[in-house]
DNA sequence: CTTCATATGAAAGTAAGTTTCACTCGTGCC
DNA sequence: GGCACGAGTGAAACTTACTTTCATATGAAG
């Protein structure tokens, strides 16, 4: 399975937190305490740092080797130096975490720009142009592709169907489990099917995958967790990287994210063939023209 | 903010050079490694560098306290700080426009991902608070909410409708010009009817809310430009900031601009019940809680 | 109820960092 | 020239921090 996150430049922090699901309960506790403030961490011997989260050192190691450093002098000088490329202009800080209770419009409008161009910024750092350009011949060469996510995630699978259709390409949505597996057991070597799971835990997703990778087709897995159950099922795993606040459960970020992979993907597939493109585009663009007013002027 | 131990302030390496004369040989050899590659000395056990300096642990202790620093692992975590601090954006320049016909797959991403982010906060900075304000007093005191939107907005439109619904407002999406016409004329006074359009010129669009306006519903609209015709028949006016490249009519920057004032606009209004919206939040997402299965645990 | 895998901390073991101390070498004084 | 002295230094002793190993606890699967 190819792995999207796999090389580690900035956003280790980001990555942590992907991870987070996946680490066991004390090294969770670790890395909740790395999360709110890597800088404390980097001061903290490993000793220190065991006790503040409530477990001991061999724990901490532990979860060193779960985020893919090497011992913890080496995750210490790693927070250390991402913790000094976020210091932020101090009114900044406020805006990262959650929404307090009493926060005016400003306020809101404020924290969630900043979080979700943030969740878009970190999704393209950590993201995997190999994986990607695979995917992208996978989908360009593919006879068929079939799209899947349910709920947020739908919205995102069916813009990419509809994209990909746009441009030429056959490409199915399938709002429902059953026809999605039905059609999944239609696909063959060389098709792609592609499943999107912000948990990377939704059984209807994973259990389409596994059907499409049982024809012979190439699976694609799009979720912000890179150790989550759907990845066992993926060829080529893409990752967001959202950190979702506990109140919006409404997972914008996490969406803004999964659309612009989907979005690098699409133009990736586009320009391989640009002319075609362009000429599939202009068609679609004009059949909706007379859907249009003409633009009024008005006095400013 | 705070800085770490020694009450330093920041340039360290600077401090180092400036200290150069008055340090020993030994110690010299030492801070010229260190000033030459701080974040490669940072990498390095004090027996490495040692090594590397051609002397002994000892010195490089000595070194250390010649500094300002309490030992080698303050030092090195204050070198990785420092190093980190003095990477640059490199080509973030670049990145704006379009996308060359060449580019690869790093390129799209880098592309695509600036002109996302930076749709996101040019929507926030331009967005008036009080505006929203206003619009949110108006959906949490609506009966009824009416969303509408066409094609990619159309998207948007049903993501509202269901995130509104998730919080226990009455709030309806019609895919379809007839039913959402229909909808509209059932409106009064009180009500709301938000219709979504990025060129502002979608007629389906104007015409349901201009049916809204009539019944005496307040009107908003979510457009991309100011001034078209969609802002007519609308009370209030919510803009984004996008500018669509011409290759990518997929639009996704739009989307995104308007997924994050659709999320402002969401969080305000929950944000006036926070008990209830909770309360709400917590039952529907545990109705879907049997869909997951247990996050997997593999060992790295 | 057994078996197995997983998670965890205690303790043993190793490596890294720090201190001590003796040696060298240059300088100034008898 | 010989002697005392102090700065500079590294070897080795020492301490602390990090890492590994192992036994136990826990809980799921058979």
């Amino acid at each position: 399975m190819v792995k999207s996150g796999g090389g580690e430049p900035g956003g280790l922090i980001v990555q942590i937190s992907g991870l987070l699901p996946s680490l066991s309960p004390a090294e969770q506790r670790v890395a909740r305490l790395v999360i709110a403030d890597p800088a404390d961490a980097a001061r903290r011997t490993i000793t220190e740092l065991a006790t503040a989260a409530g477990t001991s050192e061999a724990t901490v190691i532990r979860f060193c080797r779960s985020v893919g450093m090497e011992g913890y002098p080496q995750l210490r000088i790693r927070l250390a130096a991402e913790a000094a490329r976020r210091i932020e202009p101090a009114d900044t800080r406020v805006i990262g975490g959650d929404i307090p209770p009493d926060a005016d419009m400003a306020q809101i409008i404020a924290t969630i720009a900043f979080n979700d161009a943030r969740a878009v910024e970190e999704t393209a750092e950590q993201l995997d142009a190999d994986t990607c350009e695979q995917v992208v011949q996978a989908l360009a060469n593919a006879k068929r592709i079939d799209v899947f996510g349910v709920g947020a995630s739908g919205t995102v699978a069916s813009d990419f169907q509809q994209k990909l259709h746009r441009i030429g390409r056959t490409a199915f949505y399938w709002p429902d489990v059953h026809t999605a597996l039905a059609s999944a057991a239609l696909l063959s070597k060389g098709d792609v099917a592609l499943g999107i799971s912000h948990t990377g835990t939704t059984s209807d997703c994973i259990d389409v995958l596994r059907q499409a990778r049982q024809q012979g087709a190439t699976t694609v897995a799009l979720t912000n967790f890179p150790r989550s159950p759907i990845t066992e099922v993926a060829d080529y795993v893409l990752t967001t990287a959202a950190r979702e606040t506990t109140y919006r459960s409404g997972a914008t970020a996490s969406r803004l994210a999964q659309l612009t992979v989907i979005d690098c993907l699409f133009v990736g597939v586009a320009a391989r063939d640009r002319a075609a493109t362009q000429r599939a585009l202009a068609a679609t663009a004009e059949s909706v023209a007379d859907r249009r007013i003409n633009p009024g002027r008005r006095r400013g």
